[in-house]
RNA sequence: GCUCCUAUCGUCUAGAGGCCUAGGACGGAGCCCUCUCAAGGCUUAAACCCGGGUUCGAAUCCCGGUAGGAGCGCCA
């Protein structure tokens, strides 16, 4: 039997961390076992369902490389279908019509809750032999309820949890079609998934309680219930759970704070589940060695520092080639035009060792492309002195002069500079630094010289000589 | 309230009754290296929720507490 999985998200936000690890998940399992990933769009409450959010979930889950194996289902259009499961199980007494009002469903509830019971269905339009229903009332659309079995057990045998066993007696009779005929959510899920042949169901682990109902009702419809897998939820760096005004964050968030897909990947794969006590692991391997044996059944908290590490890995080791588009893409978000500065794999080379995130590396590559803005005050106030002009003065006219404009040749330069000099190393390079980069902080000196070109180095030089001289002078 | 789920360093986790003096990773501390920032190398602190069983032996199995969480909609 060939395993078919789903990522079933509902179209009212953007894709969370969360819903991507679970998507992680289904896709890897199908791909582990030669099978196949689906997409369905659950958009049956189209008063919350936006295209924005549609766009927004496709958006995430392309970037994340996350690609379904046929086009998305969108359950708003497969109605007719679910009138049609509703019209037979009617006819087949699995299902029967309510005609209570939802004034009397919920008081049926507070004073259940009153009661201090669990706030439930009480049967009362619940055809059994013979019982007497009450009389139709007038001018009332009824609902349609399903006839959940009253006793008995159901039994979720769950890759993850074990077995689940849930008494009948506690589940009541759910509502599977509105009274204006649409159908609901649980309904819909389960019609699905069995047309679909889907034979693992990974999902939340919110989704618990509703699986023994779902089981129920695919056992009146004929249908072999599937595999579940209910994957625990992703807290918060606090422990407490993930929301809008809580750090829930989309994918596409995490790609503006500079993560590489594959590195988000990697990281949401070890939260919670693992493989012995490896860290990294490629796409191929991820396929090739995820398993539900090891997943884990506890909620787990995603942990930033953690994160960046992972995306560090990536960044030191990850093809130039996939590196270059997402560089571009935060260069060109902060303003500057890759064109007007040196190679981007150049600038990757030099800056990957040092940069967490390729927004840090953005940041730190500003000045190869775009004109110096000013100098960082304590860097400027520490290594632009009236000695410092000096140096960077004498060292311009070397500079000047340099035949070949590389690393190796300015290595030779600066370091022959320092040493003509009698002073380390530091004393020279730390003020070359601010004057090119405004900042205390760049790749080695001659990597940087040598990436910013003869004619920006000099020209940042003679500025930093002005701006130490021009200092004094207002201070005289 | 009822039902269901969960519980190993701060965090992610390894652990399928003896291999555990509880391992790895992130983060922390210290040292080395060093033109800055990093990277790298070495060292180090840090955990089995509690209580009962079962067993020759329990982090691992069972029961009970406790603590967290989820669900109980004509939402999904």
């Amino acid at each position: 039997m060939t395993v078919v999985t789903r990522f079933a998200p509902s179209p009212t936000g953007f894709l969370h961390i969360g819903g991507a690890r679970t998507a992680l998940f289904s896709y890897l399992y199908a791909k582990r076992h030669g099978g196949r990933f689906l997409l369905r769009i659950e958009d049956t409450d189209r008063e919350r369902s936006t295209q924005e959010a549609v766009d927004a979930i496709f958006e995430g889950m392309a970037w994340l490389g996350l690609k379904s194996d046929v086009e998305p289902i969108y359950q708003t259009q497969r109605f007719d279908r679910y009138r049609e499961v509703i019209a037979q199980m009617l006819a087949a007494g699995t299902a029967y019509r309510c005609y209570c009002s939802k004034e009397e469903l919920e008081q049926m509830r507070n004073e259940q809750i009153a009661r201090k019971e669990k706030p439930r269905y009480d049967g009362r339009w619940r055809p059994e032999p013979g019982k007497r229903l009450p009389p139709v009332p007038e001018g009332v659309q009824p609902v349609v309820r399903f006839r959940n079995p009253a006793d008995g057990q159901v039994v979720i045998p769950d890759l993850i949890k074990g077995e689940i066993v849930f008494d009948n007696a506690e589940l009541d009779d759910l509502i599977i079609a509105r009274a204006d005929g649409t159908p609901t959510y649980n309904f819909c899920v389960v019609v699905d998934d069995w047309d679909m042949g889907i034979t693992h169901v990974i999902r939340g682990d919110d989704h618990v309680n509703n699986t023994p109902r779902q089981i129920n009702i695919l056992k009146a419809l004929g249908a072999t219930p599937p595999q579940y897998a209910h994957v625990s939820m992703i807290l918060g760096a606090d422990g407490t759970k993930l929301s809008k005004r809580h750090g829930a964050l989309g994918v596409m968030e995490y790609r503006a704070m500079g993560f590489l897909p594959e590195a988000m990947l990697n990281y949401l794969v070890r939260l919670g589940w693992s493989h012995g006590d490896q860290e990294l692991f490629t796409r191929q391997e991820m396929i090739e060695k995820f398993d539900f044996d090891h997943v884990s059944a506890s909620p787990a908290r995603f942990d930033m520092e953690k994160a960046y590490w992972v995306n560090h890995q990536y960044l030191k080791t990850a093809p130039l080639d996939v590196v270059v588009p997402e560089f571009d893409w935060h260069l060109r978000r902060m303003g500057l035009d890759p064109a007007q500065g040196p190679r981007l794999e150049d600038v990757i080379l030099a800056q990957r060792e040092r940069c967490r995130t390729l927004l840090e590396m953005a940041e730190k590559s500003h000045f190869f492309y775009a004109d110096l803005t000013g100098y960082n005050e304590k860097d400027a106030a520490k290594h632009l002195t009236a000695d410092a002009a000096e140096l960077l003065e004498a060292l311009a006219s070397v500079l000047a002069g340099l035949p070949a404009w590389t690393a190796e040749a300015l290595h030779a330069a600066v370091n022959g500079f320092a040493e003509s000099r009698g002073l380390g190393l530091g004393k020279v390079a730390q003020p070359i630094r601010v004057a090119v980069a405004g900042m205390a902080v760049s790749p080695p000196i001659d990597q940087t010289l040598a990436l910013l070109g003869r004619t920006r180095t000099l020209a940042r030089l003679t500025a930093a000589v002005e701006h130490v001289h021009g200092k004094s002078r207002a201070n005289s």
